[in-house]
DNA sequence: GCTGCCGGGTA
DNA sequence: TACCCGGCAGC
C-alpha cells in the first residue's frame, strides 16, 4: 500500500500532462527487449530475484504487450484541449475512476483507454496485476480458473468456456462483441497462461536505490525525479529511465491460495453453481471443484452417483422427446445440453423437489434415502419412514384420466414417475 | 379410495 | 429393452 500511495503522489503530482501521453507512450517502451537484456546482463543484484527463462519470455512478451497497449490507446486519445486547471481536476478524477475501474472485470473496456494513457499509469492493468487491483482482479478471475488460469477478462464470458469448443477457432459470437474478443485473442495470448499468481513490480536499478514500485509509470517517474533529475518536466519521458529499472516478480500465492482454499469448500461456488454449471462438474471430472465434492462428501458421491445411474438406467424410457422443461432454457451458456440436465437429475434422482446440488444438505428425504439404500443393502426397506413426500402436482393419470391411457406419458403408463410433469 | 410410483416380474 | 403390475404410502 505504501508503494501505491507513494507511486500515486508521484504520478499525480506530475506539474502537467500537457504533453499528451501519446508522445510519452510512442516512445515510451521503444527498447523494451535491449533494456531487457541490459539489464538481466549487467546487474547483479538481479541474482537475488528468482528469473528462469521462461520468466524471462514471459515478461518480454508482456512488455512488448503494454507497448503496443500504450501506442494503440496513443491512437485514441481524444485531441480536446484543456486547461492545465481542468487537468489537474482531470487527473485526480481520472485517478479514482482508474482506481474504481482496475477493480472491475470492465477494466478493460475501450472508454477507459483515453484516461489510461492520460494518467499514464495503470497501463499494465490488463497485462500486470498490480497490487492495488489485486483484490478486484483476483475475485473474477477465480471462477475462471477452472479453465484457464489468469484470463483478465470477465468470468463468465466466453473466454471460460473457450476450452470446451474447438480451440482452434476463435468462438463465432459468444455475447461479447467481435472486436472485443478479437482483441482479446490477438492482444493477450500470453497472459492468459501465466499463472496468476504472479505480481509484477518495478525496482528501481539506480545504485543504493532499490526502490520497488507496482508500476511502470510510477518507477519511471521515480527514476525521472529522483535519479535523472527532471523535476520541472516530469511527466516527459524520452525512454531513458527504462534502463534503470527492471520487472519483478513477485509470487503471490497467499491471495490464489485463499481464494482457491475459499472456492471449492464455499458452498456458494461449488455446491450452489451446478444450476450454472451441471454438466462441467459432473463430465470434466478434473476441476478442483467436483474432485473436491467427492473428497468431502466421499460416502455420499461414492454412493449416491450409482445408485443415481441405477436409477437412471432403470428410468432410461423417461428420456423421451416430447420433455417439457418448464422454465429452463435460460443457462445454456454455450448451446450445450446443460439446461435439460440439470432438471433431470431432480427427476430421474428421486423425484423430490431436490435442488439440483444433490449432496446439498436440505435435500432430505430422497437423499437419505438414497444414502441407506446403499449402505444398508441388506434389508431392502430398512428405512420405511423415510419415504419421500410424493409429488404435488397432477399426474398423467389424474389429468387424462383411465379412460385416456393412452395419452399418459409413458413412465405413467408404466406406472413409473411421471416425467412429462415433474414436480 | 385415489394417486404416484418403486420394485420386481415377464416377454 | 419394453412393458406390466403388486403393493406401499401420501393425500
Ligand atoms: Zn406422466
Amino acid at each position: 500500500v505504501g508503494s501505491i500511495k507513494r507511486e500515486m503522489t508521484f504520478t499525480f503530482q506530475a506539474e502537467d500532462l500537457k504533453r499528451d501521453s501519446s508522445k510519452k507512450a510512442s516512445h515510451h517502451y521503444l527498447f523494451p527487449l535491449a533494456m531487457e537484456e541490459d539489464t538481466k546482463a549487467g546487474d547483479a543484484r538481479k541474482a537475488s530475484w528468482v528469473l528462469d527463462h521462461e520468466k524471462e519470455n514471459t515478461r518480454s512478451v508482456c512488455l512488448l504487450e503494454q507497448k503496443r497497449k500504450v501506442v494503440s490507446s496513443s491512437i485514441d486519445v481524444p485531441p480536446a484541449r484543456k486547461s492545465p486547471e481542468e487537468l489537474d481536476m482531470d487527473k485526480v478524477t481520472a485517478a479514482m475512476v482508474l482506481t474504481s475501474l482496475s477493480t472491475s472485470p470492465l477494466v478493460r473496456s475501450p472508454p477507459v483507454r483515453p484516461h489510461d494513457s492520460l494518467s499514464g499509469s495503470w497501463k499494465e492493468a490488463g497485462c500486470v496485476p498490480s497490487s492495488s487491483s489485486s483484490s478486484g482482479y483476483w475475485s473474477w478471475s477465480a471462477p475462471s480458473d477452472q479453465s484457464n488460469p489468469s484470463t483478465p477478462s470477465p468470468p463468465l464470458s466466453a473466454d471460460s468456456f473457450k476450452p470446451l469448443r474447438s480451440p482452434a477457432q476463435p468462438p463465432p459470437d459468444d455475447g461479447i462483441d467481435e472486436a472485443d474478443a478479437g482483441s482479446l485473442l490477438f492482444d493477450e495470448p500470453i497472459p492468459r497462461k501465466r499463472k496468476n499468481s504472479m505480481k509484477v513490480m518495478f525496482k528501481c536499478l539506480w545504485k543504493n536505490c532499490g526502490k520497488v514500485l507496482s508500476t511502470a509509470a510510477g518507477i519511471q517517474k521515480h527514476i525521472r525525479t529522483i535519479h535523472l533529475g527532471r523535476v520541472g518536466d516530469s511527466d516527459y519521458s524520452d525512454g531513458e529511465e527504462d534502463f534503470y529499472y527492471t520487472e519483478i516478480k513477485l509470487n503471490t500465492d497467499s491471495v490464489a491460495e485463499g481464494l482457491s482454499s475459499l472456492a471449492p469448500g464455499s458452498p456458494s461456488q461449488s455446491l450452489a453453481s451446478p444450476p450454472t454449471f451441471p454438466i462441467p462438474d459432473s463430465s470434466r471430472a478434473e476441476t478442483p471443484g467436483a474432485r473436491t465434492d467427492s473428497k468431502l462428501v466421499t460416502p455420499l458421491s461414492r454412493s449416491a452417483p450409482t445408485t443415481l445411474y441405477l436409477v437412471h438406467a432403470d428410468h432410461a424410457y423417461q428420456a423421451t422427446p416430447p420433455v417439457t422443461i418448464p422454465g429452463s432454457a435460460k443457462f445454456t451458456p454455450n448451446g450445450s445440453s446443460f439446461s435439460i440436465s440439470w432438471q433431470s437429475p431432480p427427476v430421474t434422482f428421486t423425484g423430490l423437489p431436490v435442488s439440483p446440488t444433490h449432496h446439498h444438505p436440505p435435500a432430505g428425504a430422497g437423499e437419505q434415502r438414497q444414502h441407506t439404500h446403499t449402505v444398508l443393502s441388506s434389508p431392502p426397506r430398512g428405512a420405511v419412514g423415510l419415504r419421500k413426500p410424493r409429488g404435488e402436482g397432477k399426474k398423467c393419470r389424474k389429468v387424462y384420466g383411465m379412460e385416456n391411457r393412452d395419452m399418459w406419458c409413458t413412465a405413467c403408463r408404466w406406472k413409473k414417475a411421471c416425467q412429462r410433469f415433474v414436480d
